[in-house]
DNA sequence: ACCTGAACACCGTTCAAGT
DNA sequence: ACCTGAACACCGTTCAAGT
């Protein structure tokens, strides 16, 4: 970042990898627009066009290089929305709202993430690694705390409706996020509304009796 | 359909239209892949790889058509699901199901369906003008009846609250489909079971007490 | 009205060759 | 090891010209 003086382009230009996945992710971030090219990236780095090759055998492993910062930036931001807050309930909400300021403020990075950056058009179910991995990890925590402390329904020792929570919660949340993105939804209406809405009412799926003060 | 025996390719086509539609739905629906081209379209069809644009000024256009094929089929799967169930809980779980049926058994259409056919890679929100409102529909009328039957707690003149649980529902079920599509849920889980539970945990969030017997 | 053929400005990927 | 230049096999879209 500081060792040449902006123009001073070495031969080998000397991080190309970072320097394609930062212009990708600045193209997809600021121009909101994730059907970039290599051959462009390639351009904006001052390299030729077969360059980018040398990292990256294949562009789909630029575009899961990429939708890996997405991911990341994703958990920093829902873990920073729920780290002053202590009740499950209140936090899950928390972690909610985050998500989908996310996706409805980087609705390409968003796309990218989730969208054919693994799907590679002829695969049926996308081979999908850990990707993803630490979004799914934050909601597992936040519902294991809620059934530790009693907030929520499932004992903390029942995996299996630990995991149905887990998931029904993510789905709710994905789910929400693609349609917003998609202009599925009344777009009158805030999305922080929405989801208030809509965590609220999956919260009373699986809240203990005691309305919340 | 039955104008002409299959071979006799008219110097005009005949029907080029529905015929490009008919090849992109086969390839997406048969091989799987939404990644194909206007001129491999056109090129099934016997016809002139410039051909294709005298009926779709944009490739998006084409991909509009058959998503909007797609839209039919899943909202008839739907009804079909729920036309034999009165209950509009059990109804729900059905349509849901029927929904992710439709999703995993057609998961390059349904990414076609909801992916890039109107996101048109630089713009921020899709201009999705009615595209998927049948799917809606299907699950606003379910919602309706059982707010109207007692079933939901939802008043049926409660606009704000019928909407929000019919979001809520598309949400859910939505959010799951492309979970489970994109392999972030464990496949050991038949997907029937995960939409069972999932569903159910939605239901307890807007069942009036009487436990379903 | 519907289609063809050629043309334009692009792609991703490969591969010998350079440094 | 990293990159270049040329080449290959494609794209979507446009547009004069044909029938």
């Amino acid at each position: 970042m500081k060792k040449d003086s902006p123009d001073t382009r070495a031969y080998h230009h000397g991080d190309l990898r970072r320097a394609l996945i930062e212009s990708a992710l600045s193209i997809v971030t600021q121009e909101q627009d994730w059907s970039f090219s290599l051959r462009e990236l390639a351009r904006r780095a001052g390299v030729s066009h077969a360059a980018p090759h040398s990292h990256f055998a294949e562009k789909r492993d630029l575009l899961i290089a990429v939708a890996d910062v997405g991911f990341a930036r994703l958990r920093d931001r829902m873990l920073e929305a729920v780290s002053r807050l202590k009740r499950a309930d209140k936090a899950l909400t928390a972690a909610a709202q985050a998500y989908i300021a996310f996706a409805t403020e980087n609705p390409a990075l968003y796309r990218l993430m989730f969208g054919p950056a693994l799907a590679d058009g002829a695969a049926t179910r996308t081979a999908a690694s850990g990707i993803g991995a630490e979004t799914k990890a934050v909601l597992e925590d936040l519902v294991l705390r809620g059934a530790q402390s009693g907030v929520f329904t499932p004992k903390p020792d029942d995996a299996a409706a630990l995991g149905v929570a887990t998931l029904s919660c993510w789905s709710t949340v994905h789910g929400l996020a693609n349609l917003i993105i998609d202009s599925k939804v009344d777009p009158a209406l805030p999305d922080h509304q929405l989801v208030d809405g809509v965590m609220q009412l999956f919260l009373d799926g699986i809240r203990t009796r005691r309305p919340a003060s």
